[in-house]
RNA sequence: GCGGAUGUGGCGUAAUUGGUAGCCGCGCUAGACUUAGGAUCUAGUGCCGUGAGGCGUAGGAGUUCGAGUCUCCUCAUCCGCACCA
């Protein structure tokens, strides 16, 4: 009898979770190691082969570092709180609570039986009040300090307002939303209510109006991609712009912080590059534009200050709160409608016609603080809100917006840097020469840049600064199934709950829609306010909130006095390997990064990136079996057949077919109108047709891992995932290939076993060869293991075995290292002969073999002696030689020699261990 | 448009980082055994050619004694950003 997989298997499961061998504690005596998953949302559709792939990359490494002598936190949870769950609940009414429990407890089920080394006792949910209760800490926090750009780093909001109270905005260097100007005696006049507004300005959380897309028919806010042509993704209601009070997390605060960590991470080049893009930092100038006949200025941000001289008008976005106040009698009319119609349009409507040019003239003029010029002023939506001031100074000459902007309306342009041809198109390079530039002409753009700096700084109307396209992030969600605000309202301002009566449980509702006069459905709770009668903040906290910090809670996740634990914390650091997919690249990664940052400057952890090493899996993407159907008929021809007929594709269950060979006796079960069905054949088989597509249901090309692991065994699942190709590569499923690594798995199980599938070791002595046989697999496997190339090691199993198979060796000293070796990939089979082998403690504890080089160390070999680079001879020679010497023997070579034809070599190449070339 | 990748047999991939391209596996071909299976084992399998041999890493150039690997151009695919002043 072969290996019995199934019942191994599940013994072993029994065994490491009764003794909790994964669970792990802080132990000085021992290095740390953190291995950490992205933790997964439980959906109702559970696991599929694409989730385990990352999960199966890490916990090879944890238990690869764990054999290297490493005390490894792995850890798993699950980010509990989300829109799926509650959809089924507005659909059907059941509690999202009990949803989630349920998906929970099925995703545990599937993990556990891959055999994961998580330490489950550690395990919590996003959900868990005892978990929220810290998201809801950290947002106090959060609200509670400020940024000061001077020190880099959050400062007690406390400081802020005894500056206020002394010197008023002097010398003020914080992250704000608006700059502003105080002295000290009008912010001690200030009544409460207004200090608290004027604090908003400052806090790192902060509440304030915001244009978002608010679709009223589902009673919240979407995200701009969830918003197509104007209606809702999901239902196709209107979306309309609005400005709402909505919670915000001063994240571009820390925009400097974010790029410069950047440097100090080992994450791929391409995953930076989006942070970075992502950021956008550019340097350029504030300039102060006074406006005609008007007290306020118009601001605007420039990276392009050495083409002041070229402005022909300026342009506001049509949210800029001036308009009103500029606006002429006369030009009223039409702003209006423009800056109705343009509010209204979606940031994804306005991305898709980009190319489309409107916009409206204010009928007021600014004045070019170089030229005295007036300048129109215009209003158009290519003109961001979100980005610098929400106004800009128009160079059409060499900007191609504005360009396009001026042909379209007929502005002037004008030529300020030599070189290009502006009847066609603008001039946009950034190395040039000033011209028709006043005091800045002949001056490259560089120092012209300077020089306008320094001059609106004498001017008193500017300064160079830096400015970053990453924005504040909108932290309020207007949905029942989320951590709840521990805000409540005095007088409309917002205050934060005492620590102490944290967690802010989630409150029961009748319904989890939104209200009827369209608040957040916690406005449906009942007594949803303070013991002094207080309202509570209706909206919860996006899905990003939960996840921002999670990693630190696995280090002490069972604290309710802290969030983490200091001495745990400065044991465990942060996290040494993170595996997940690059999706998250601009979101959860970007917030996790921030949150941090901000706990560290804190000091309630000891470093100020949470993440050293990541490492993006790929997507699997499903490959789904097509049969065709002849028209009109309930007849299905072969695919190379089917060109004589005219087919309808039908996608058919991938379990069903077997390398890509349709199961008929199952295909007409599967389906009562497939009952009779009738085929046309080729060589007495009907062969299906296949595409790469996503992996889901509707395509019935999901492989399940409860049914891979239940056929082949959860090591063989594990190892064909790795098998599959590099870990980062996105790559379709295709279980054909898994009956390899069974076989295998079958083989290796061989080794140990006699042809009777008896144990049967040797205590021997191996020979040399045996011993080369095991070294090199060490070493390809920690190489291997060292740089996540996980595919290769697997192969490197397969030639080892395949090796010893064929010289039968079954020697202790061989099979025993190579079970520690295997272990991270197929802990079960290993756990199995670890066992057989006479040991009593569990293989995780083992050590990692050592590799010893001297047995791969050749006395002589094969070499190929290449004339110009073309081989023609392989020569066998001592690996002893000096290069000199080796030179010598193979000029003497007669084959050589008659190559040579008497001609003296040029040069002779000697590439250690590789090759020798004679260059005539 | 900008940025980042990737391109090797019928398929997934490998190549000690510039040194005999195609390891390992799937599939395929032939054979053995058989309790007839979607089992196991053996041999073969880049392409062309009976053969010697020739050609081969998306295409084209270049550097080099030697290029899948380095440089430049072109093409294709994927991902991210996209009026960011």
């Amino acid at each position: 009898m072969d290996y019995n997989f199934r019942e191994v298997e599940q013994r072993w499961q029994k065994a490491w979770k009764e003794q909790k061998i994964y669970h792990v504690e802080e132990d000085l005596s021992k290095p740390k190691f953190y291995v950490l998953d992205m933790f997964p949302y439980p959906s109702g559709a559970g696991l599929h082969v694409g989730h385990p792939l990352g999960y199966i990359a890490s916990d090879i490494y944890a238990r690869f570092k764990r054999q290297k002598g490493f005390n490894v936190l792995h850890p798993m949870g699950y980010d509990a709180f989300g829109l799926p769950a509650e959809q089924y609940a507005i659909q059907t009414g059941q509690h999202p609570a009990i949803t989630t429990k349920q998906n929970i407890a099925r995703y545990r089920e599937q993990l556990d039986r891959i055999g994961f080394s998580f330490d489950w006792d550690r395990e919590f949910k996003t959900a868990d009040p005892d978990y929220y209760k810290w998201t809801q800490w950290v947002f106090i926090q959060l609200f509670n300090h400020c940024y000061c750009k001077k020190c880099e780093k959050a400062i007690p909001i406390e400081e802020l307002k005894k500056h206020l109270a002394q010197q008023g905005t002097e010398g003020l260097h914080l992250a704000e939303t608006k700059p502003l100007s105080f002295t000290a005696e009008e912010w001690n006049a200030m009544s409460e209510e207004e200090q608290e507004t004027t604090l908003l300005n400052y806090r790192l959380a902060y509440i304030a109006d915001t244009w978002v897309n608010w679709c009223p028919k589902l009673g919240t806010v979407l995200a701009n991609d969830e918003v197509v042509n104007g209606v809702s993704e999901r239902g196709g209601f209107p979306v309309e712009r609005k400005l709402m009070k909505q919670w915000i997390l001063r994240v571009s605060a820390y925009a400097e912080r974010l790029l410069k960590g950047l440097e100090t991470l080992e994450w791929s080049d391409s995953i930076k590059e989006v942070q970075r893009n992502w950021i956008g930092r550019s340097e350029g100038a504030f300039v102060r534009f006074s406006i005609e006949n008007q007290s306020d200025t118009l601001d605007i941000f420039t990276t392009r200050p050495d083409t002041i001289y070229g402005v022909t008008f300026m342009v506001m976005c049509p949210e800029h709160a001036l308009i009103e106040q500029i606006t002429t009698p006369d030009r009223k009319q039409e702003v209006d409608a423009y800056v109705q119609w343009a509010r209204n349009r979606s940031e994804t409507e306005r991305q898709t016609d980009v190319k489309k040019v409107s916009g409206v003239f204010t009928g007021a003029y600014a004045i070019n603080p170089f030229t005295e010029e007036k300048i129109p002023i215009w209003v158009a939506e290519y003109v961001l809100a979100g980005y610098g001031t929400g106004g800009i100074m128009a160079v059409p000459a060499h900007d191609s917006r504005d360009y396009a902007f001026a042909k379209h309306f007929n502005l002037p342009i004008r030529e300020v840097i030599a070189g290009g041809d502006i009847s066609k198109e603008a001039f946009e390079t950034k190395d040039g020469t000033c011209i028709n530039s006043g005091c800045i002409d002949g001056l490259s753009v560089k120092e012209a840049g300077k020089k306008i700096i320094e001059k609106v700084i004498e001017m008193g109307i500017g300064y160079g600064t830096v400015n970053y396209r990453l924005r504040d992030a909108i932290f309020s969600r207007q949905r029942y199934w989320g951590e709840p605000f521990p805000v409540y309202y005095k007088n409309g301002i917002p205050y934060m709950l005492p620590e102490e009566d944290l967690p802010l449980l989630l409150p029961e509702v009748d319904k989890y829609l939104p209200t009827e006069n369209g608040e957040p459905p916690l406005a449906r709770a009942e007594h949803w306010q303070t013991a002094e009668g207080y309202p509570l903040e209706c909206s919860t906290m996006p899905g990003f909130a939960g996840s921002s910090g999670y990693f630190l809670r696995y280090m002490d996740p069972h604290n309710d006095k802290e969030f983490v634990n200091k001495e745990k914390n400065k044991y465990w650091e942060n996290v040494d390997l993170y595996v997940g997919g690059s999706e998250h690249a601009t979101g959860h990664l970007i917030y996790s990064r921030f949150w941090n940052k901000f706990l560290f400057d804190l000091g309630l952890v000891c470093k100020d990136e949470p993440y050293k090493k990541l490492i993006n899996q790929g997507m699997i993407q499903g490959r789904s079996n097509f049969v065709y159907r002849i028209i009109q008929t309930n007849r299905f021809v072969s695919l190379n057949l089917k060109d004589q007929y005219e087919v309808t594709p039908i996608r058919v269950d991938v379990n069903i077919v077997h390398n890509d060979i349709l199961d008929i006796e199952s295909f007409k079960k599967w389906r009562p109108e497939f009952a009779d069905a009738e085929f046309v054949l080729e060589d007495g088989k009907y062969i299906c047709g296949w595409e790469i597509e996503k992996m889901s249901k509707s395509k019935y090309n999901v492989q399940n891992p409860d049914d891979l692991v239940e056929r082949y065994g959860a090591d063989t699942l594990r190892m064909y995932e790795m098998f599959l190709g590099p870990i980062e590569l996105s790559k379709p499923w295709d279980t054909n290939g898994i009956e390899g690594v069974f076989r295998f798995m079958k083989k290796f199980w061989r080794l140990y076993h006699n042809r009777e599938n008896e144990f049967c070791i040797s205590e021997e002595e191996p020979s040399r060869e045996e011993y080369k046989i095991l070294h090199k697999t060490i070493k390809k496997i920690e190489d291997d293991n060292e740089r996540f190339s996980f595919n290769t090691s697997v192969s490197a199993f397969m030639i080892a075995t395949n090796e010893l198979s064929d010289i039968q060796c079954n020697k202790r000293k061989i099979l025993e290292p190579l079970a520690i070796l295997i272990s991270a990939y197929a802990p079960h089979i290993a756990e199995e002969l670890w066992h057989l082998l006479g040991h009593t403690d569990f293989i995780v504890t083992a050590t990692f073999p050592t590799f010893d080089g001297s047995y791969l160390v050749e006395k002589d070999a094969n070499y190929p002696v290449s004339f110009n680079g073309k081989t023609r001879l392989q020569r066998k020679f001592s690996l002893d030689l000096q290069p000199k010497e080796l030179e010598k023997i193979i000029l003497e070579d007669p084959e050589v020699q008659k190559w040579l034809d008497g001609k003296t070599p040029k040069k002779v190449i000697i590439v250690p261990k590789k090759i020798i070339n004679i260059v005539i």
